[in-house]
Formats: structure tokens, C-alpha cells, sequence
DNA sequence: TATGAATGAGTATTCATTCAT
DNA sequence: GATGAATGAATACTCATTCAT
């Protein structure tokens, strides 16, 4: 309705990403208890904008998993072109375990693409486990990953891991040490 | 409350017990926002009943995981007088996943394990540290494990199973399925 | 709330206002157990408002104690504008002590100008102590005022009647006559 | 009802004082926060024991003030017995303000003394008030204080005097330098 | 449209008082 | 008679959400 104001719909998509990604940042660091006061500070906005972008603080954290998986959706477009199927899968689970340390919050959209799909979260779930399922069959028809090996085995570990992963803050080194015992036990045994 | 002829002296004990109880199923239901005032309703003793036998909610839920992880000390005695070292590991790992899908927050405590061992859940984490080390150690000699597992790797492993098995309630049979790839990576490789 | 036609911009300053003297009724009514809800309901307002303007409820106390008190600051001027520094001296003094009559809570500024200067009412309680000693000196100068009575023991003075006065709700006459007395104790004798 | 068993009676009446004497301390050491538990604890005995000898908090504290004030009323005695009436008032005005300074709570039965009788320290608030009376009229009587103090205005001047000491912790010297002021007002002036 | 003041339900915790042992 | 475990009403304070400006 009304003419379509270029600058206001800059602004407004501008606004909805700096929340994104101070909710992001400031869950990350306030953990479960954090407010939406201290969110709209960290965005440079009022609060009650964050209420014109998002209805409920349950939507905002939502938004934020769909944000996010949706660009780690993105960056698998990249190990599906890999020459080799078999790292490219390692790769990508490496990736999603990394974002996690970082990020934090993520564990629940793989936990929720095994299980509950609640609320907005359920297209990127789907996506997410499509592009992990191509990458699995690759990886397996190319001989790299057992074939033993089925979605709801292999969601569960990276679960496993990013929620540890997110918690603990895994060190560089203890990921990559830890990770390497994952993989050895999905690789092909000869 | 409760329909004994006669209340016992050691009310008083019988009502830590409930307590924890409570607090064990509620937290289980609720997460991190179960309330002092659910619990107490859910042991069926008043509030302040709650505050007699811990002075803060930090205290009780730190007298929860105590609690159970001494419970799961104890029974690795059994595991450890076991004829085959390797079978004996394996159990135990999947004892503790199994204890964490039933009854939750335990994984802090292999967490806690690995790094802040805050207040009183200190002694406990020592405890079970050194109990699953015995476990590997005696393992890895006998050949059943690799050699080089390392402490740091094996609590991550075992903290991010729990943490994955309590969030989304492995089933049975995923658990089994899950934890046979994890434990085929930990396997002495020929 | 109120019938005003259009509430303004600066409702937030009328409700600072509205907190401070619901705070002031509702502490002389129910002493130093009035609770934060009572004020609240006072003042009209939701409890969430107080916590806004005043981030505790020793804030708020402060807060009272401040504003009153910068107004008896403030009427300190005419007082040292007049010309009979005899009289300026045992009015001011007296009006004290009708305002704690009133009021209540201010006897701690008086305590504090001679003690313990806690958190911000330091600013005022110093303040307030420059007029009494002003008004002290020039009734000296002048020949009404014993030489040998010093602040403290004024400050004593002032602090006892505006206790004594607030607690007991003297009458204006049992003030009058009591107060009379310790003036003819600080009066010069001849 | 039944043999009165002396023992248990010297029991009971040893833990009356228990109390009274421990409710005192921890009064005068936390203020109006003290807990009925803390002052079971300081008395080395359960809390129910003090509801038996007290039926309500309010109750233990009025009792604590009416047997401070008795022991006051005791003293008066020797004051009574003096030659020089005027040095037996202003010594026993000088000796309730050291009271109130030690002790605390002191003040309210002046207070009540002069208005509100409430409960049962009505019958010791009379006497004081007697006792204060007798020991005024004979100094009047003697010349030494002025004929025109009434009972009032003396009692007023006590409470303030009292209030202040105990709150501000007047120290010997600022308790001295000060009533000389207050007694200055109330001699006799030629 | 953006802001942030206002709201009040909900939380942990304290403490006077009761009553079974 | 003495004890202290149990109770729950009451308190200060937080925070998601609404709505007037």
C-alpha cells in the first residue's frame, strides 16, 4: 500500500539485519538470559523495533538459526563443486562444528532436522539436511564414507558436536583432534 | 501429605530426597526456567522447605548433578572389576549416554570435567575424570582402544553425546547406532 | 490515569515526581517497611515505572531525601538574605524541624552532614551543612549566638529535634515550646 | 498446673533472660532486620523456645524495652536519694541518653511515654514518667531548673536526645558538649 | 515508522510463625 | 518443655511486550 519508498526500505532492511546480528552477538555472550533491552542497545535501535521486524522474542532467535543455516545452505553450494566427494563432506561437517563454536545456537536447527520441526525453522531444516544428505551419498558413492552410515546417524553426531562444540568452546586444536576420531569411525574401513 | 501412619524422624531426609527428585524431573520438563516454585510443588513441600536443604537455586542444581554423577562413579566399580577392559569402556560410555537421555543435565559435569569445575561439582567432576581414565587406560593396554586417545578428546566425545542424547531423547535404537560409529573411530585401527 | 486531556511529552518527569512524593507518603505512613508495591499503587503507577526512573529501592530513598533537602537548601537563601542573622539563624532552624515534622526521612541528612556521607546524598549532605555553618557564623558575628557552640553539636541538635519530631508528630505548639528551650540554651548568655 | 518442679522453673526463667539479653545484642548489631532465628541462635536455644516465652515478635520486643526501662526506674532510686536535686535530674536525664547510646531501642518508650501507650509497656512507660516527674519537681522545688519546663516539652527533649545518641553513636564527648547545651536551656535563669 | 516509557506477571529469596517429634 | 523442620505470604527486582508520542 502506498508507494513503495526506496530509502525506508533500505533502512528497514538495514534496521532488520543489524538486529540479527546483535541478537546473535549478544546471545552468544549473555547466553539464555539475554534481554531484548540489551539486544536493541546493541543494535542501535529502539525497542520497539525490534517488535516491528519480529513479534516475539521466540521469532527473533528463530530468525536467527534461519539466518544462519541459511548461509552455511549457501557456502555448501561450494563443496558440492569439490573435485573430491570424500573431503568435501568432511569439509562441510568441519564447517558446521566451526560456526558453532563461533556462533553458538545453531545445534538446535540440526538437532530440529532430525526431530521437531516447530515453527518457522522447518525450510531451512529441510534444506540443510538435503544439501548434508547430497554430500553424504557423494561421499559415500565415491567410496570416501562407509555406507553403513544413514541421516539420522549422521545428523545426531553433528549435532553432537556443535552443541558441545558451542558449549565448551572448543579450542582449534581439540576440534581438530576430536573431529578425527568422528571421521575415522564414518570413513570406509577397509 | 503422603499416606504413612506415621511420619518419620527422618522426614527430613525423605525430603532432601524428594527434592532432588523433583528437581531432576522438572528441570527435565522445563529447561533452564524451571522455577523454585515448581519444584516445590512438584515434591509437594513448601518453598522454604527447599531453601532449608539449599540455600540457592545454583546450590540444589549443583546438588542434582552431584548427586548422579555419584551415582555413576559408583557403578563403574562394576565395570572396572569386568573380565575385558574394552567391553568394560564401551559399557561405561554408553552407561553415562544413557543416563543422559533419561535424566538430563548431566552433561555438565563431563563438561565441567574438561574445564570450570566451579563450586562444590568440583570434587565429583575429579572423581569421575578419574574413574573413565582408569577405564581407558586399562583398555588401551589391553589393545581395545587407540593409543592415542587422549583424555581432552574422549570428554569432548562423551559431553557432546550426552548433551545430543538429553536435548533430542535418542531413541534406543539411534543411540546404539550412533555411538557404534563413535566407537568404531575409537577402535584400535589394524 | 488523570483526567488531562492530552498527556505530554514530559509525563516521564511528572511520574518522577508523582514516585518521589507517593515515596515520601507511603514511607511516613508505614515506616522503613513500606514496600516498593505500596508506593507504587500511590503513585498511580505500575511498579516497572519506579524500577525505571530509580534502579533500587535505596535509590529511591536517596532520591527523596535529596529533593527534599535541596529544597530546604534552597529556602536557605531568604534566611540569609535577612536582616536580623539572630533570627535568620533560629528560623531556619525551626523550619527544619517543621519539615521533618511533615515529611519524615530527613533527620538522616542531618545524621549524614555529620557522619557518614554514604552514596549520592553526599552532594546535598554537604551542601546543607555550608548553609547551617553560614547562618551559624553571621548569628555569632551578630552577638545572638553563644560563641562556644560549634557544628557538631549543632548538628546533634538539629538531628535529635527532627527525630524526635517525626517520630512523635509534635504538635505545633509542643514544638514551639520545646524548641524554645534549646534556643534559650544556645542563646548568648549574658 | 501440676507440682511446680523448681529446676525446670530456674530452666525457664534462665532462658527468659537468655533471650531478652540476646534479643538486645543482635537488635542493637542488625538493626530492625534482626530475625527471631538469629536471636534464638545468640541465646543458644531453639526457636520455639522463644515462642513460648514470647507469643509473637512484637511481644519480645516490647518485652525487651520494658525491662531495659525497669532497670532505668530501679537506678532512679539513688538519683532520688540525692541532696542536690538539680544535679540528681540532669544526672538522671544524662544517664538515660547513655542508655539509649549503648543500648538502642530505648527511645520509643519516651516516645510512648509522651503519646502512643501501646500493649503492655504502658504500665512502665507510667512509671518512668513518673519517676522522671518526681525527680523534676524537686529540682524546680530546689531552683535548679526552670520553673516553666512541663512534662512535655522534658519528655520531647529526652526522645530527641535518646533518638540521636542511638542512631548517630554519639560519642562521650559530642554526648557531653551537647547536653550542656540542653541543660543550659533548662536552668534556672537569673 | 521508530522510539522508549509504562506495565505487571513472574522469579528467587527471606522470615515470622506453627506444630510434630 | 524444648527443638527445629516445614510452611507460605511477602519482598525487591527483571524483562517480554504494548502503545502513546
Amino acid at each position: 500500500m502506498g508507494g513503495e519508498a526506496r530509502p525506508l526500505r533500505a533502512d528497514a532492511q538495514r534496521n532488520r539485519e543489524r538486529i540479527l546480528d546483535a541478537a546473535e552477538v549478544v546471545v552468544a555472550r549473555d547466553g539464555l538470559s539475554a534481554s531484548m533491552r540489551a539486544i536493541a542497545q546493541h543494535a542501535g535501535v529502539g525497542l520497539g523495533t525490534i517488535y516491528r521486524n519480529f513479534p516475539t522474542q521466540e521469532a527473533l532467535y528463530a530468525a536467527v538459526i534461519i539466518d544462519r543455516t541459511q548461509r552455511l545452505i549457501d557456502e555448501a553450494d561450494t563443496s558440492l563443486a569439490a573435485d573430491d566427494p570424500g573431503a568435501a563432506f568432511f569439509d562441510y561437517f568441519t564447517r558446521i562444528v566451526v560456526d558453532a563454536t563461533r556462533k553458538k545456537t545453531l545445534a538446535d536447527v540440526l538437532t530440529q532436522a532430525g526431530v521437531d520441526p516447530k515453527a518457522g525453522t522447518a525450510d531451512v531444516s529441510r534444506d540443510m539436511r538435503n544439501v548434508i544428505e547430497r554430500l553424504l551419498v557423494r561421499a559415500q558413492e565415491a567410496g570416501a564414507v562407509r555406507q553403513d552410515l544413514r541421516m539420522p546417524e549422521l545428523l545426531a553426531l553433528l549435532a553432537a558436536a556443535c552443541l558441545a562444540a558451542e558449549r565448551n568452546q572448543w579450542s582449534e586444536e581439540l576440534r581438530a583432534r576430536t573431529l578425527a576420531f568422528v571421521f575415522d569411525g564414518l570413513r570406509s574401513q577397509r
